[in-house]
DNA sequence: TTGTAGGCGTTATCAC
DNA sequence: GTGATAACGCCTACAA
């Protein structure tokens, strides 16, 4: 390996003045300049960010937690490749590297342990579980001033820096279509609540049918993992009662879609399905027979926001304080409802 | 941030003895670890992970490339995470953590660099592509001597270390399948043959053909670009034809669904349709209408075999030297055809 | 504009 | 068994 001493050996300058060169720091005159580039380039000297980050004692590493994905897929990997790519699209402008960091099965995360180890400088947790070991770990990192950030997860009674898309809203307006479409009898296919999400989307579902005047009707409400299977289990309800349910709305695409697969094995054609939309718009989304209306959640954005409140742009920090004054907590994005064949009655 | 030298003061012994605790290394009198031990508990010391680093010029970190991911999703992300799996699971139990790099769109990769950085110790390539850069950086990898690991690609005419499923046993096996459900009109959908998988299993089809006797007819074969948008439009000539085709081929799921997709849209039925066989078997299959059989492949197993070829573990590495006397260059894991409905002729 | 020198927190190699 | 003490390659005051 061909180190800094070699180069500033061979240009007959410091050590100190290589890194002014190659760090375009400090004034030099253009000569020194020259004759440094010349003796890196000759030799193919490239710094050691391993050194690097060591003398800053930095890592130069966003850790992103993702959570563990048992064989049974309960989670479709859309929307974590999603928001992967929006958090390392943000962290390559700012230069830091990605560490990956999988969540296994029982394990508790040492979040505190992974800063104290220094092997990341911030955070980003994909898989947030709400647990009591999970709620301290993260209080933990809290009072130690880590930079860190949770996706898609809301703790209530925390102040964590948090990053979510508006599912109260999203599906509020999902709601809304169905009922827009004629529909009355909405049957929710939801997750457990242990996912905030969950409980914000019944909150949304909610507020849809108050709004249209129709009653909450508790009947309606199923409870799935948000596995295709869990609606293809869902499916034998909804089939016995069919004359009592319009619509199906599904806290994923992926329950929506078992759900029609159920019905589909029961025998039933598309002409009786009952309106479905689904949520995530995933890419099965518009794979489904029929094509699935979904909500759109801007995963990608998601993960760029997060980045970005973990290693604010010097140049946005500034704005941003100029036009709100502070940043804000939590962020919530917009939804957006994609409309495709299977909501539309006509 | 607490250091090695504060828990030696407190214990009142060398900073070597305290690494030599902490690094059961070397002998120690008992009387001595314990307080060494409990120094380090009451300090709260953790062992940073960057000095060690350094001080061994490891970065500690496997690199894995991921390949640029278009808004318009060329591939399902399900592969890629399954991999991902695979290789962080076997990273893990050897201590090495993962960095995530992304490829950008026209950007070829500096490899090299990334070794040179002391970015990574080793590398596995998700998304190689076989253009004449990329070539010409992975040579120079292998001159250099660095460990690294091409996924789901064949180089023609080179020696690199590579894992990958057998696509030609794998097509063969599914057209053989088609085959004995009694079609003899078989279309393949390729993907572009800038994959080597394409090429493998156009291979493994003729194979098959040929075997049953049957003649290969070029104008049965179509190409597409792994999109299911690309099934959609191919679904135009397939529909034009389907008195002279009774079974499609497809290179992956999602193209096969694309047929599937764009049959409907002409109004056909299901029992109109031909057998249908895709590849991957990614989540979507089981959630085709009519569910989708489809090539498995075991990706995951294909992240933890690429992982232990960069990383033997010692013991592995013995029982394979004297098994085979070698390690091989090129390895390929077995697939498995998964039948559902879509293929089955009654 | 450039050089000097201390420090970053380990590992590893000697001595004792 | 244990303690000194060089590395490791770079950053960053502080001097000059």
């Amino acid at each position: 390996m061909v180190s800094r001493k070699e180069v500033a050996k061979l240009a007959g300058v410091s050590e100190a003045t290589v890194s002014r060169v190659l760090n375009a720091a400090g004034p030099i005159k253009e000569e020194t300049r020259r004759r440094v580039q010349d003796a890196a380039n000759q030799l193919g000297y490239v710094p050691s960010a391993l050194a690097r980050n060591f003398a800053r004692s930095k890592s130069g590493h966003l850790g992103v937690v993702m959570p563990y994905v048992p064989k049974a897929h309960l989670f479709s990997a859309y929307f974590f490749s999603e928001m992967l790519s929006g958090i390392g699209s943000k962290a390559r402008d700012s230069g830091l590297d990605l560490l990956l960091l999988f969540r296994k099965p029982g394990e508790k995360m040492d979040y505190s342990g992974l800063f104290r180890q220094q092997k990341i400088d911030a955070c980003i947790i994909l898989g947030a579980r709400d647990d009591h070991d999970e709620l301290e770990a993260l209080k933990r990192l809290q009072e130690e001033g880590r930079p860190f950030c949770v996706m898609n997860h809301h703790f209530a009674g925390q102040s964590f820096c948090e990053v979510d898309a508006d599912h109260v809203e999203g599906s509020r307006t999902a709601v809304s279509h169905l009922i827009e479409q004629g529909c009355k009898r909405i049957a929710f296919l939801n997750g457990p609540d242990i996912y905030s999400n969950s409980t914000e989307r019944l909150k949304g579902y909610r507020t849809a049918l108050q709004d249209a005047g129709i009653e909450y009707d508790r009947e309606l409400l199923l409870e799935g993992n948000y596995s295709r299977r869990s609606g293809l289990e869902a499916s034998a309800t909804i089939a016995g009662r069919l004359n009592d349910i319009d619509a199906v709305f599904a806290a994923n695409d992926r329950m929506a879609i078992g759900v029609m697969q159920g019905l589909r094995e029961l025998g039933l054609g598309v002409d009786q399905f009952p309106a479905f939309i689904g949520y995530d718009d995933s890419d099965v989304a518009e794979m489904a027979v029929p094509p699935l209306s979904s909500v759109r959640v801007p995963f990608y954005e998601m993960g760029v926001l997060a980045t970005s409140k973990l290693i604010p742009d010097p140049l946005e920090r500034i704005s941003a304080l100029e036009l709100t004054g502070c940043a804000s907590i939590r962020e919530l994005l917009s939804t957006e409802l994609i409309i495709r064949a299977s909501s539309i009655r006509q």
